[in-house]
DNA sequence: CGAATGACCAAGC
DNA sequence: GGCTTGGCCATTC
């Protein structure tokens, strides 16, 4: 069945606070297996509801393509409906990246209202 | 079990 | 800064 590398991702991901973002070698790195970036994405194609899949970016801050282009489109509008600005297409990293570590807090703060 | 696949990454040009 | 090449690894055929 699924695998466990799988689960972990997913749980890892399911951390992921709103406004923030991860990569997917930061992901791997963060479950101990730096060079398995490339099988984050496979977890990534079919992770469960309740993982906040649109979080997880590559590591240039753009999105992944996964054959077609609707679903980036829509991982695009989540991020900005959190907060996190796309410059040129892509996003700063060193901005929205999560540390994973309690203390880093955000750079900027969420706020809903200032969205619209 | 060998070969192909892919929501990746770093290095080279 | 962008495009190409090679390498890595887990999953699927």
């Amino acid at each position: 069945m699924t695998a466990p590398l799988e689960k972990r991702v997913h749980a890892l991901v399911r951390r992921v606070p709103v406004g923030r973002v991860v990569t997917y070698g930061q992901v791997a790195a963060l479950l101990g297996a730096p060079r398995s970036a490339r099988a984050v994405g496979h977890a990534m194609r079919v992770c469960p509801p309740g993982v906040p899949w649109h979080r997880v970016v590559n590591g240039r801050g753009t999105i992944s393509r996964r054959g077609d282009g609707s679903g980036a489109l829509s991982q695009r509008l989540l991020l900005e409906g959190e907060g996190i600005r796309f410059s040129r297409g892509r996003i700063n990293l060193e901005r929205y990246r999560w540390s994973s570590r309690p203390g880093s807090g955000p750079v900027r703060r969420f706020r809903p209202e200032l969205l619209k």
